[in-house]
DNA sequence: CCCGGCGGAGAACGATCGTTCTCTGCCGAT
DNA sequence: ATCGGCAGAGAACGATCGTTCTCCGCCGGG
């Protein structure tokens, strides 16, 4: 019917879509089939294993979200703009009506014990992310230890946002992370 | 067999071990019943469902996470202090081997659309948290809008010690609480 | 036109889950 | 000692899951 990419990338973004909204244990083979309009042994000639496919949904999100958080810092001027970028991208995000919180998080919570392989791919996201952060900070000028200050804001305004149901975390993230900046570039 | 109250506390106990362990969903109310040494039909004598089983867990937990927090800034003579107690509160329980993030965001991520009321409970023992901090920061005569930037600090240190692997995060988020709580109260 | 194989639809399979039911033995009351 | 009822152990049930298999229609090559 159509050809092995688009059928794989039809059933990973239904798969995406699927899992971010209800969870991963909660979406059966069956649903993705339906959504995707991909038969089950297409999906399984394309995927080993549903395991596979989380993964493969993982790593499809890991791109999306590089590519938003890019463009979203597309307007900045300074390294110090496109840090706070990243909050006004939370911002944005929080407030999508289907946000349900980092689909990261929330797969490694489900599924983290058990799965090394998608334990695997979530702390590979992050690793990006900590390191996009590193280099914003060392083009700023600020010393290295504002990193992974400046990334734990951000993951906790992921699921501070998420369990409350309000986008003010990703405000209160933004003015702690100003405050950080401030402290951390100010010296003499 | 063992008294009503007693076979309660063995099965949530019990179940949150197992829970925290594994996962929610990865957990079977055969596996509760064989931990507890309560048989099934009690255990569905003292919860209605498995959903209500979780919902006492989680209550018991934030309970136990209360009582933790207490005790840890029992030392404190500060406001301040008490503050900075929760993030060497945090260091000492990421460094335990069988850390794996924070129960109320894993749960919360694997049930969290599909249970309102395991999403309320969730959400109830956040807004304790955040109470809790507020007032330590009105103690310390800092403005109310550092409580909720210290709470995603507390937020995002959780959940990236779990992903990581690394009690890292808890003497990060503390230098950052630290910085914030340093511009806070010095003004004036 | 016929035939072989490939892909889609979905039935089937075995496992597992939450929940209920049955059976058995124990205990106190008479 | 006898009886009634409660509790424990685990089998049973219906649903659902991940995965595989079967069947059927379609297509290109002779």
């Amino acid at each position: 019917m159509i050809d092995e990419k688009t059928a794989r990338e039809a059933v990973i973004e239904a798969a995406d879509e699927l899992f971010y909204a209800h969870g991963v244990q909660a979406v059966g083979m069956d649903a993705v089939r339906t959504a995707a309009g991909v038969s089950l042994k297409r999906i399984y000639s394309l995927f080993a294993s549903k395991d596979e496919l989380i993964v493969a949904v993982l790593r499809h999100r890991t791109t999306v979200w590089d590519s938003g958080l890019a463009s979203a810092s597309e307007r900045a001027t300074s390294a110090r703009e496109r840090i706070l970028a990243i909050f006004d991208f939370l911002d944005a995000w929080f407030r999508e009506p289907d946000f349900r919180g980092c689909a990261f998080i929330n797969t490694h919570g489900e599924l983290g014990a058990s799965s090394t392989a998608v334990a695997d791919a979530v702390r590979e996201q992050k690793r990006g992310f900590q390191e996009y952060v590193a280099r914003l900070v060392s083009d700023a000028g600020a010393p290295a230890t504002l990193a992974p200050q400046l990334a734990i804001l951000a993951e906790g305004a992921q699921t501070t946002a998420a369990i409350a149901g309000t986008p003010d975390a990703a405000h209160q993230a933004r003015a702690a992370a100003e405050t950080l900046l401030d402290v951390a570039t100010a010296r003499g």
